[in-house]
DNA sequence: GAATTTCTTGTACACTAGTACAAATAGCAT
DNA sequence: ATGCTATTTGTACTAGTGTACAAGAAATTC
């Protein structure tokens, strides 16, 4: 590529070359995996140079870590904002379906400053999940936890009767498949034989909302078994 | 690494090596991603030259094509022979679940060659479906999609009332979950405060059929609420 | 307007990637 | 044994990787 001429002209006007890198970067990985995606392909979408990259994130892992620490935080304020609106809801019922709508909203569309930057931020979690990425895997741990362990505890609260292990596991079905949803987004269309072709993010929210709360209010697995295993092993 | 002695001393009894690079292919893409692994990884995994796996496979698509043909099949056949069992059942709702656990069994360990291959073999289509493969995306489509439409029409005869659509959406759901599962084993224990250490994959499996059955039996979505959420929505 | 900081560029370097290929070896029928 | 084929090895090659760094441009400050 001739560097002088074309270069000038892409990038005429670059009021925030940070920021174009940080979002080519963020469609890039999320769409590819992280590893899948040169250092070289984020600044040419971005309309920049190599160089940049190193200068404004010093590593590839950098980068990473910045989007992380870009969206992370505005996430989990919404959507404690939206927990705590849902927390004030009298019947159980409508109380659940609004927690279980509290997390999902966010990760289809941080309200903040990004416009559609949630769903690219969570199908971006979603890849670098599965690739196992160290430094994802560390923020996730250390940021996302605390969240889930309060949206948890809200749902514990309306569902009494379920042990506490299947409102987890049925949570982390949640984050699943809200995480597939992101990642193959034509795949519904495709299955549903053209009976629903305008599957939209409205549409995926509200069934994976609805589908989410039948799978909380579900009776809990076989109760004898958990405490025949509880009782062998507190034993020991 | 010195090759003569050590190689020959690790190598000493190799009645497949063929075998061995699929295995550990399998092993290191479904952990790390498709991007992430070198040739060069897999061969040293498996106590092999890299020029072996050039000999075999051709090219590192051609490893991961061939480690598909190798489970596609057998899962499926898996899956199919289920089914064909589930349909017997005359009770709609022990009929429902049984179609659930035909789709999830087979995912979790395929009966046939590999002992606990199904499992890592999904954790592999898990993240090459994350990572937006192209050699995966291909073989997927033209391989499980038939499988997928069996049991989504298996599921719709046991819920006629439920329409299509959000059959479709649900399975779709149950499918991200189970990905997920295989994907972060980990998870589940950290979330659950050590009140059920003992996370394996039999609880896994009735977690997710009961989890998904409740979900596929819950009222489908209110058919004149879109329509008020159709102009609420964010994103176009 | 000059100095200084901040950003951007171009290029270079050490390294690893996937793959090709000739040589060496093993297995096996004859 | 003797070929013959299938496999395995070692190595080489090109392309592309992440990152470093000097030099230039822009912006900001005094």
């Amino acid at each position: 590529m001739v560097p002088g001429a074309a270069s000038k002209e892409a990038v005429a006007r670059k009021p925030n070359l940070r920021e174009a890198i940080l979002c080519a970067a963020e469609e890039l990985f999320s769409t590819n995996g992280f590893n899948a995606v040169s250092v070289r392909d984020i600044a040419q979408a971005a309309g920049a140079n190599p160089g940049s990259v190193t200068y404004h994130f010093k590593t590839k892992d950098g980068l990473l870590l910045e989007i992380y620490r870009r969206h992370c935080v505005p996430m989990n304020l919404r959507r404690s904002e939206l927990l705590a609106a849902a927390k004030r809801i009298r019947d159980p019922q409508d109380r659940l379906e609004a927690i279980v709508r509290a997390y999902v909203l966010p990760a289809f569309s941080s309200g903040s400053d990004l416009a559609g930057g949630g769903a690219r931020f969570t199908r971006l979690r979603a890849v670098m999940s599965a690739e196992g990425n160290e430094v994802a895997r560390r923020i996730i741990a250390q940021t996302f936890d605390d969240t889930s362990h309060a949206f948890i505890d809200a749902i514990q609260e309306t569902l009494p009767h379920i042990p506490r292990n299947d409102i987890v596991w049925r949570s982390h079905f949640l984050l699943g498949a809200l995480y597939y949803s992101l990642v193959t987004p034509e795949r519904v269309s495709r299955l549903s034989r053209g009976d629903a072709d305008g599957a939209d993010a409205g549409d995926a929210i509200e069934q994976l909302v609805r589908a989410t709360v039948a799978a909380l209010q579900a009776p809990p697995l076989d109760p004898a078994a958990p405490l025949q295993r509880r009782a062998a092993r507190t034993k020991a």
